[in-house]
DNA sequence: ATATAAATTTAGACAAATCTAAAAATATGT
DNA sequence: ACATATTTTTAGATTTGTCTAAATTTATAT
């Protein structure tokens, strides 16, 4: 497998997630930052290997094989970033560009002995499953803050958004995935919650709210 | 840079170690398995850049610019050597491999917390010196054991052959760094030692004791 | 010194991954 | 339903790194 043919599948991967049958040839090309036309060029030769299923004009998705190839790739994502994060003091906002390299690493001892050294995470530092060796990726039962009702109280367990901007943020104003977060009041004017973060009041938009992941307690 | 680059350079630096003014493009090619048409190729390639200077027919040498270059990249190749064994108890026979991949990471802040993980070492698993972050290199002061006399101390600093092969003969035999050599008698029929290492009597072959480093005590 | 051998470069080709522009297929709105 | 818009594919070009085979330069041996 070359990088690109990687970069690919994982694409896929994270295009599909929810029960998607197939995604279309434009929103890969989005997603990678390359042409459609690329894309198409990909899809013949992933199709040709077995690791999608392609068919003219109406999209694509991963095979089994695909899949596996993809659940390896983000294991190893998930597993480098935190390592990142737990063993050299990256802050969560600087690890994904690192570990868009390291992913493509190809030693099973390498990823073995990692994950024994980091004492088998089950999450990233965003919150996101490592997948298992064999594959398996457990589904974190998760809603976002802003479905949650009032009074109604949580723990942040993830992001939607992991971008610089919004992980900065949420830095900068001490949040942090484990803390609590109780609902005290919801705006009609615009959907802002008023909220208690570790007893902290805090006011949060509805952007903000419906990009953070919580469980209810 | 592209990884393909990268490995000329480091080729280049190896072959041209010993204060040799310029490497030939067949040992070039020999030394990275491809055919001597694409060093010449690539010399252009890399000249045009100013990493090398290459003249026609005459070889090619690394410019200063090619030769920080190439200690960089040496830099991360020993700093991870150094991790796989460190931390994820890979045997230094295992490691060549793995670091010829992760030596092409690129990020200075991945690189300075690892060496700060890794409390700054020295030397890499086969004792060759790890050049700071500045380029700086140490030339560690050491012989071959086959040039020790009769009745001389020393310890074990390094390897000078590092394959697979004479690695796992090390270990089998129980040498390793750090161990206190002694010579005892030295055959001259064939060259071969007899020797104490750490008080424990071994026969070592004249080619054996060639790629062995040691240093006096 | 010069014929022969060895090393090196050049010329031309190829595969991978990308692009642009044009053509074809599919989707959409009234 | 059909004209128009959107999406997707095709065709052909480009770049990078590689190769083979032929040509050229340098080295070697007598």
């Amino acid at each position: 497998m070359t990088y690109s043919e990687e970069n690919y599948i994982k694409a896929i991967f994270h295009l599909g997630i929810d029960g998607v049958k197939a995604v279309s040839t434009n929103s890969v090309a989005e997603q990678m930052s390359t042409k459609p036309s690329s894309v198409t060029d990909m899809m013949k030769k992933l199709s040709e290997k077995g690791l999608v299923n392609y068919k003219k004009y109406r999209g694509v998705s991963l095979t089994e094989k695909g899949r596996i190839l993809a659940l390896s790739i983000v294991r190893k994502h998930r597993l480098w970033e935190v390592f990142l994060v737990q063993k050299l003091d990256f802050s969560w906002d600087e690890v994904h560009e690192v570990a868009e390299q390291l992913e493509h690493i190809n030693s099973d001892k390498l990823i073995d002995k990692l994950d024994e050294l980091l004492n088998f995470p089950e999450y990233d530092p965003h919150g996101d499953p490592i997948p298992a060796k064999n594959g398996q990726i457990k589904k974190r039962d998760k809603e976002l803050l802003s479905q949650m009702e009032i009074n109604s109280a949580s723990i942040c367990v993830g992001v939607k958004d992991s971008s610089v901007a919004f992980l900065r943020f949420l830095d900068k104003n001490k949040i942090a995935l484990g803390n609590t977060i109780r609902v005290m009041e919801i705006e009609e004017f615009d959907n802002s919650l008023h909220v208690l973060i570790e007893d902290r009041p805090m006011h949060l938009s509805q952007l903000i709210a419906s990009n953070l992941y919580v469980k209810k307690i």
